[in-house]
RNA sequence: GGCCCGUUGGUCAAGCGGCUAAGACACCGCCCUUUCACGGCGGUAACACGAGUUCGAUUCUCGUACGGGUCACCA
């Protein structure tokens, strides 16, 4: 078969040699070791945690480095394309911390458009270059048309591929593939003459020269030395609309961009044969692999899943909701990537993610479990850190999106809520009463009017009169202007007038001696002002809330006992 | 089913031929404490199984089991 005639049949429009394309795609000059990575999503949805993990990976190892990374986008399937998810994916991205260099990026206007020398950074603009290299390939013998259509490749396919395959078919399928394989290699000239004439569309596949019974030595980064068996699959290089697959894109883009790490998840580990064939076949340098592991989930029967779409916390713009800050999800996830991480942190508190050395060597090998009490243990400790003016104008940011009600609430009486968050933080042991800015309101509404309602109960075995009494006294007592400790030697005064202990440690001596303690008749008083056991110190609450709307809320209670 | 990857406490995980097998989260207990939230101290809890190599295996090799991934003109 005359192979170069071949090619200028399919593809006459094409002049172009590998060669000029090369010279338009020179070699970057970075410093050594520098490293150049990229994220390449394919814009049909949200940014998913799974997809943040590899991404986050991908731009440390380049910035650390002082190297390069790069948004490409991998819009090379039509169908399922979202419209503005690219946008959409980018701007998620960049909440958590990964910013491109270059790529298809956004410009001033949000729109999204290229920066860098090595575009087009859409895969749906590139078509041309592709087809060069493809073009190459066929002159070469090393891949050919192929006019079998989508429909018929369906019947020949004798299961249907998302139904369960039963034990039995998987081997007769493997078979009839082999077969239809082989006769698809077998065309003449005249054959391919006809389909063009007939205006037939065609694809481009590989000639896979792989014996599958051989294995490769290959060394993954985050794997180690792994086995893989020798490609014999003529998969598709240029889909019908001479759009590229997947792996032909790769090997191209990757190629011309000048990509060191291909940091992706661990479900193409099993396409690694054929990646490394093209290659091959392309004379490309093979760049460096980095297969990293999946997040999983539990699924109802215990067993772990890959975490998908529509799981819980697969969304990143679902942590916004949840109120979750960025730089908890990005610390979580450094926790996941490295497992030293935590204790650097430990060493460097206040230092920023950022500055932590990324190690490629202390990734996990194996999947791990995505964990919302770590996050959330993660979650409070960086909140707990933040100045009350901080946390103020988060919980404000975050209350305008999902609860603009709260949001008014807090903004009509900024210096209240600065105080009220400012109870207990900045010192070395902070509170750490907040997970998620939604936990604001629960913690704090009781402070506001509109949202102070009584909760708890007070428990059945205290004498409806003593809590009375309590009050009663409390308030004739009270003044604003005390200091902590008179204040709480009025409260212990009430407890002896009342036979509760004012000294705890003579209670918990003798507890049968008492009716209770101080800490009752302070749970009392504390019911009718926050409507909760719980609360943060009382003198202050009542510092913070001011003296008649304290009075108010214990007269109040005294009317309802 | 073929191929590939994996398996240390409930979870994330250190470990790289000899250790009483770290640490963190969660859980439990005690202490501190007027509640809560912190903080301090302590505790329960793990090398999937079976062979082999070795003086010695969590660590190396091979099987088995289990889990995951993948087998498209999707990425």
């Amino acid at each position: 078969m005359d192979y170069q005639l071949l090619a200028d049949l399919l593809y006459p429009e094409i002049t172009e040699t590998p060669e000029d394309i090369e010279a338009k795609y020179p070699r970057r000059e970075l410093p050594e070791g520098a490293k150049v990575t990229r994220f390449a999503p394919s814009p049909t949805g949200f940014v998913h945690f799974g997809g943040l993990f590899p991404s986050t990976v991908a731009e440390r190892l380049a910035h650390q480095s002082g190297g390069v990374f790069y948004l490409r986008i991998e819009d090379t399937d039509a169908k399922r394309e979202v419209e503005g998810a690219a946008e959409g994916l980018i701007k998620t991205l960049a909440t958590y911390g990964v910013h491109f260099d270059e790529g298809a990026i956004l410009d001033e206007n949000g729109k999204i458009a290229d920066k860098g020398n090595y575009g087009p950074y859409k895969q749906s603009q590139r078509g041309p270059l592709y087809r060069v290299f493809a073009k190459k390939l066929v002159s070469e013998g090393k891949a050919y048309p192929c006019f079998t259509t989508e429909e018929e490749l369906d019947e020949l396919q004798s299961v249907n591929k998302k139904e369960e395959i039963k034990n039995t078919d998987w081997q007769a399928e493997a078979e009839s593939r082999r077969a239809e394989m082989l006769a698809r290699r077998d065309f003449t000239i005249e054959d391919v003459k006809e389909h063009l004439a007939a205006n037939h569309p065609f694809v481009i596949r590989i000639l896979a020269n792989g014996d599958p019974d051989k294995r490769m030595k290959f060394t993954d980064l985050v794997k180690g030395a792994i086995d893989v068996p020798e490609n014999d699959e003529d998969f598709v290089l240029l889909k019908s609309d001479g759009i590229p697959t997947y792996h032909f894109a790769h090997a191209v883009d990757d190629h011309l961009m000048g990509t060191t790490h291909i940091i992706r998840g661990e479900e193409w580990l099993p396409s690694l044969p054929k990646h490394i064939q093209l290659f091959n076949y392309l004379a490309f340098k093979l760049p460096k692999y980095m297969h990293i592991s999946q997040i999983m989930r539990l699924d109802e029967n215990g067993n772990k899943k890959k975490l998908s779409k529509r799981d819980m916390g697969a969304n990143m713009d679902d942590y916004t909701e949840m109120g979750y800050c960025p730089e908890a999800v990005c610390e979580y996830v450094m926790t996941l990537l490295n497992s030293n991480y935590e204790e650097w942190h430990m060493q460097n508190p206040d230092k920023p993610y950022t500055d932590f050395p990324f190690n490629i060597k202390k990734m996990s090998v194996s999947g791990c479990l995505f964990d919302f009490e770590k996050l959330n243990d993660v979650s409070k400790n960086i909140i707990s850190r933040m100045s009350a003016d901080d946390v103020y104008e988060k919980v404000v940011n975050w209350a305008e999106k999902f609860d603009s009600e709260f949001a008014d609430e807090l903004k009509s009486a900024p210096e209240m809520s600065k105080s009220i968050l400012a109870i207990g933080r900045g010192g070395k042991k902070p509170r750490k009463d907040l997970t998620t800015w939604r936990d604001a309101k629960p913690y704090m509404g009781f402070f506001y009017d509109k949202y102070f309602t009584v909760i708890d109960e007070y428990p059945e075995n205290f004498d409806k009169a003593d809590i009375k009494n309590t009050l009663v006294k409390f308030s004739e007592t009270y003044d604003y202007a005390d200091d902590m400790n008179t204040w709480f030697d009025k409260v212990k005064q009430i407890a002896d007038s009342l036979g509760y202990a004012s000294d705890m440690k003579a209670y918990k001596a003798d507890p049968d001696a008492f009716k209770g303690s101080v800490a009752d008749i302070s749970m009392f008083i504390r019911v009718a002002v926050t409507g909760k056991m719980n609360s943060p110190d009382l003198y202050t609450v009542m510092q913070i809330i001011g003296k008649e709307k304290t009075l108010d809320r214990i007269s109040s209670m005294i009317s309802k006992l």
